[in-house]
RNA sequence: GGGUUGGUAGCUCAGUCGGUAGAGCAGCGGCCUUUUAAGCCGUUGGUCCUGGGUUCGAGUCCCAGCCAACCCA
């Protein structure tokens, strides 16, 4: 038979699937009785030989040699080798499940294995299980990639993570230290006594920062909201509501640029701490850094972009006005006007005019942070770019605000929190321009919140180190995909997948749901506004119960048109009515429940009626084909 | 945003001056009682990213596009 394209590699596995059945066999049973790790096997040995053992794992090598047969299984601790004798392993039987030596052309590489028998030692040294019950756990369908070579093409390793982890122990490693790292954020906050909480993804007002947002559409409410671009807000909720110690390990969504080091989707710890200020934050931020690196990796020396980063040392604390003079012999504190201020940035070689002079300092500074090699904390932000932080007693135009800096990164930005509320409203209502309120410039006007600090909010303090910047330090990345096992890309079908998969077309994208209602889409539709985009359009209805526990039925219905939208599925409200209502109204004026009315018990197929809706689209576009599928019934509740 | 590079079998890669598309691994068939770059022998397998163009003839040259990576801002 000829086998090598990828469809026929399949179905020769298909094949084996179904060979494996006819012998009594599952190739997919529901669980293993796996006693070792592999890892356990090896270190254990001198306890472990003679004595059975079961283990269990992804069959990765495969030798056979006549009336022997060499393998490797790899857990997740590691590989381990498996030893079959034609004479030891036991014939093939359905009940057991097992898989006899005659029958070892129906596994293949790829195949998720489960091996019993006596720990030994080959002749050549390798510790081994000689095996006496061979289980197959799971039919892989599709061969690894090439084990020797590896995967190779960073757009595969990228968008197929889960078959370079398969293939090398490094990344695997990898993402395995960062879950650890995570772990210990939590305990190291924990142990201080923070709580953690989850704060809102979905969000109204996408405050606490400057960035633009991902917006999105929320059906149940009938309005927009946006994924957050910080969390902060919330915390700080929860420090009203009389938490002193609070964090989240927040997921965050930026639509701005992705580079090297910026993923629109991303991590941050984010901590609140009441009755404290910004000098707290800096040890706290230290004590993290410092317990992450010892106990999640087990050193505090890293190799960060060419330099030898140490945390075990005390981290250099100092002013921005005082970096930026160091690196530049400009004191922009002695500075008086932004005439001035932006002279001093043109003699510095940047020619770009600052509207303040507080602006024009961060712009020098921008020199200094390249040279910001060793963990060093940078405080005393100009109160412009600081609208959420507190004043400097000690020098009001700057803010009790610190950055961190390794490697000449940027790792984290931390101050004490505004909160006093006039003040607070008072910037945000100088900065904000309803114009531009989507264009990730400036802080939204968040009456909520402030209405919350109004009740008063003792004084806050909070810290913000990116969990993927942390990653690329401890793991000595420097490329922001190796330490995101999912990074963002264009969604892809693979011809070959297409073919295998009848895909005709890439897939439909998500429902596009205009909220229109079947009345008014018909209205829109003889006014000649809507019109469909393809010549076939496929009605499929939907009917929705529930509340039948709450003895308060109720039932929504939809229909999705597919085709009638370029690339997407219109979906039309059908609105909610009282159960029955709507099951006894087939063909009412605008019920789309008429397709199908729901009547039969669960889980029944309604025959498929007249639909008027159907009927509006065939006269209203004669040139259309119109088919309509029969009802999904869904009921919960 | 700019530049550079890449896309050929499931994977890793060759492909000369424009002349019928190749290898290794995996797969398939056979042999084999101690294997470890994965035993030995045989064998199969292609949307050369897509669409145009030039040409008697295009994986190769030209144009446009798609996807990705890398570097720079």
């Amino acid at each position: 038979m000829s086998t090598n394209t990828l469809t026929e590699i399949r179905k020769v596995r298909l094949g084996k699937a179904a060979a494996l059945r006819g012998l009594g066999l599952d190739p997919y049973p529901s669980r293993s009785r796996r006693t070792h790790y592999a890892q356990a096997v090896r270190d254990d040995f001198a306890a472990l030989e003679g004595r059975e053992v079961t283990v269990a794992g992804r069959l990765m090598s495969w030798r056979k040699q006549g009336a022997l047969a060499f393998g490797h299984v790899q857990d997740q601790t590691g590989r381990l080798q498996l030893f079959l004798r034609r004479t030891v392993v036991q014939p093939t039987q359905a009940e057991g499940g097992c898989l006899g030596y005659a029958d070892l052309n129906l596994l293949d590489l790829g195949d998720v294995v489960e091996a019993t028998g006596k720990v030994t030692r080959t002749e050549r040294g390798e510790i081994s299980v000689l095996v006496e019950r061979l289980r197959l756990l799971t039919k892989a369908l599709r061969p690894l990639p090439d084990q020797w070579a590896g995967l190779k093409d960073r757009e595969l390793v990228l968008r197929k993570r889960y078959l370079d982890l398969i293939l090398d122990r490094q990344p695997q490693e990898r993402f395995a230290a960062i879950s650890r790292m995570v772990a210990e954020i939590r305990a190291f906050l924990n142990g201080r006594g923070f709580m953690e909480f989850h704060t809102p993804v979905i969000q109204p007002q996408y405050g606490g920062g400057t960035a633009k947002p991902f917006k999105t559409h929320v059906n149940a409410l009938g309005c927009d909201m946006y994924l957050a671009i910080s969390h902060e807000l919330y915390l700080k909720r929860l420090i009203v509501a009389g938490f002193d110690k609070v964090y989240t390990i927040g997921r965050y969504f930026r639509n701005e640029g992705i580079d090297r080091s910026h993923h629109p989707e991303f991590s941050m710890v984010e901590t609140m701490t009441a009755y404290e200020n910004y000098e707290y934050n800096m040890s706290l931020i230290e004590d993290l850094f410092r317990h992450v690196a010892e106990a999640a990796f087990g050193r505090t020396q890293f190799q960060v972009r060419g330099h030898v980063i140490d945390f075990r040392q005390p981290w250099r604390r100092v002013s921005m006005a005082e970096a930026v003079r160091e690196r530049t012999g400009v004191d922009f504190r002695a500075v008086a006007t932004v005439a001035e201020a932006n002279a001093r940035l043109a003699a510095l070689g940047i020619h770009e005019p600052q509207p303040s002079v507080g602006e024009a300092m961060v712009k020098a500074f921008e020199q200094v942070e390249p040279t910001l090699i060793q963990p060093t904390l940078v405080y005393g932000h100009p109160v412009e770019i600081s609208p959420l932080a507190k004043p400097l007693a000690a020098d009001p135009r700057f803010a009790e605000r610190f950055e961190i800096f390794i490697a000449g990164m940027e790792c984290g930005d931390n101050w004490s929190e505004q909160n006093d509320p006039a003040h607070l409203l008072e910037t945000w209502r100088r900065a904000y321009r309803a114009e531009e309120r989507d264009s990730g410039k400036f802080h939204t006007l968040d009456f909520d919140f402030i209405e919350a600090l109004e009740y008063g909010m003792p004084p806050t303090t909070g810290i913000g180190p990116g969990v993927e910047r942390m990653a690329m330090i401890f793991t000595e990345q420097e490329i922001i995909d190796d330490v995101i096992f999912f990074p963002m890309m264009r969604p892809l079908v693979a011809p070959v997948n297409a073919a295998i998969y009848g895909v005709a077309e890439p897939a439909l994208a998500p429902v596009e749901d205009l909220a229109l209602t079947v009345p008014d889409f018909e209205a829109l539709c003889r006014e000649g506004l809507l019109r469909p985009h393809a010549r076939n359009l496929a009605l499929k209805p939907h009917v929705r119960q529930w509340g039948l526990s709450e003895g308060r039925p109720r039932t929504s219905v939809h229909v999705d048109i597919e085709g009638f939208l370029a690339g997407s599925v219109l979906r039309l409200a059908g609105g909610s009515l009282p159960a029955g209502e709507a099951a006894l109204k087939p063909g009412g004026e605008h019920g789309v429940a008429g397709a199908g009315a729901p009547a039969g018990p669960e889980g029944s197929r309604p025959e498929s009626a007249e639909l008027p809706l159907a009927r509006f689209l065939r006269d209203t576009f004669p040139d259309c084909q119109v088919t309509v599928s029969p009802a999904t019934v869904l009921r919960h509740g």
